[in-house]
DNA sequence: TTGTAAGCGTTATCAT
DNA sequence: ATGATAACGCTTACAA
């Protein structure tokens, strides 16, 4: 393997000068150039990147760090993670921390050993101040607002409000919702928005914690058909769990959005095949800017709008 | 940023020995390995992983390549892929390549560039001669049986065969499939399983090349259903083409099996939600198979197992 | 415009 | 068991 001094001796020019040919610095003459040039075809010459990297003190790889990715909430802001990233030349490595700390602590220790230049946390289960310890080592961003960490962020209170406020005005009075993890970030946003109802329609019994997938959306309907007071309109954390419900409730003979309304968070195909009405979601454009909090200066953190699409089921 | 050499020094001890520490080694003292361990406290030592990489040679990267990490047949492949790898305590970068070669050639050139230790073509463009040819700078996997290169694979035409042979026995007359592209690997595999079925039984109208998608599968239903003679059975490419297919028959009131039968490749959560007989594939197994015979020289090129499962859409 | 030489922070060989 | 010292292959002051 030949390498940048073998080069150098072959051309009969410095080190430095393969160096600058090969990073295509100005202030080298054409002819050094030429020579340098058929010195590398000649020797058949492959640079290292290990080596530019220590050199550097780069690695040019993010971690994206999510509990599972085939949540396609997730994976639709790691798509427009991957696709910026490939804009600077970078590269992104997946961590699936499967809701446990342990793993996310690996995460930061290979910021720590600069085996990784950044972080995005789509989800994280540390305490802030855990993570902040951590930012000395590199950028870490967050998607939920903070006055520590830089983060892309979508306002969940605002979502959750957006679709309430509409159900009420389309005359739903019993209205409830899924969240996935009753303490989470959103979890909070949205029980919080639901708090602003009126009184008389805010039902404990309507908030439902349940999965994200398909199959656990089915199972949740047929715990929601058997309660003895059935809600008019549902609030469902995503779209897959959004169509496991739909589905059942096909099966069992119930009307959407006649008997029960649905609107489901992420506006994605599933939505958009059973004209579910639905919160849009930049998801992917989530992702990108994450990207560029953490390889540009410029970028600041930043609040993405959401949007409700009304179809069908409501 | 305290370094090994800092270490040594702050210990009393060589470099060496701090290496042996940092490495577990067997043959140090409990006095110098005390002292050396104190040094780092004292020190605040971090080790650097880019300077381990360029020592070894490695990066401790895998890239995994498929064309769109939304298609959920192959982020299962992922899935697995990441698991394993976590076990070698590798990681798996995601290339995109939207069925571009120079994508995958740029993935190629990370191989010989050493950014990463090896490659996972989930798919691939390029020709079997020009992958081969970078196999010299690292161990490169296919998803397809081959002469040349190591694969995990699942035989395309004994799976097509299966639900053929199922399809036929059951007493459909009329059978059809769709393929994703013309002259893929898996389509050519089930063109040439669909040639053992009888001649008056194959139907050149019958054969749908089309998406991967959800709203690609409910609009192969409305050109489907356009023809004038329908097939009574279709075989379709993964499960969210399929369950697409079924949204619209739905919405048409053709019934399923009754007007026509389905079978998707998958058999992941949306076939399982509208009971559609599908074809099994190991797909998480294949993402760790391939994993292993990156990483280990004992692991040899296999063919997985496809299975039938039926349900009530046959 | 070019070259010298000092990093970057490890691992590994080879003595002792 | 321990230490010198040479890799690993690049970038980048600084000097010329």
């Amino acid at each position: 393997m030949a390498n940048i001094r073998d080069i150098a001796k072959h051309a009969g020019v410095s080190v430095s000068t393969v160096s600058r040919v090969l990073n295509d610095y100005p202030y080298v003459s054409n002819e050094k150039k030429l020579k340098v040039l058929s010195a590398m075809e000649a020797l058949n010459y492959i640079p290292n990147h290990l080596a530019v990297n220590l050199s550097l003190g780069k690695s040019r790889v993010i971690a994206v760090v999510f509990p599972w990715i085939t949540n396609p909430y997730y994976l639709r802001i790691l798509e427009g993670a991957i696709k910026q990233a490939s804009k600077y030349a970078y590269h992104i490595i997946v961590i699936e921390t499967h809701y446990e700390e342990p793993e996310e602590l690996k995460v930061l220790d290979m910021l720590k050993h600069r085996s990784i230049d950044g972080i995005i946390f789509i989800t994280k289960e540390l305490s802030i101040e855990t993570i902040c310890s951590y930012e000395q080592y590199g950028p870490i961003v967050l998607m939920e607002k903070n006055d520590y960490l830089p983060y892309v962020f979508i306002d969940q209170y605002k979502a959750m409000k957006k679709a309430l406020d509409y159900l009420v005005q389309e005359g739903y009075k019993k209205i409830g919702y899924s969240v996935h993890r009753k303490n989470g970030f959103s979890a909070n946003a949205r029980a919080k928005a639901y708090a602003t109802l009126p009184k008389n329609m805010q039902y404990k019994a309507f908030v439902y914690v349940s999965g994200l997938s398909l199959m656990e959306g089915k199972s949740l309907a047929q715990n929601i058909l058997n309660q003895s007071t059935l809600p008019d309109a549902i609030i469902v954390t995503n779209d897959a769990h959004c169509a496991g419900i739909y589905a059942e409730f096909q099966n069992r003979g119930i009307k959407v959005p006649e008997d029960i309304a649905l609107i489901s968070y992420e506006n994605g195909e599933l939505s958009l095949i059973n004209d579910i009405t639905s919160i849009d979601l930049p998801l992917a454009e989530m992702g990108e800017r994450s990207v560029d909090l953490i390889l540009t200066d410029t970028a600041k953190s930043e609040e993405l709008p959401s949007k409700l699409i009304i179809r069908r089921s409501t």
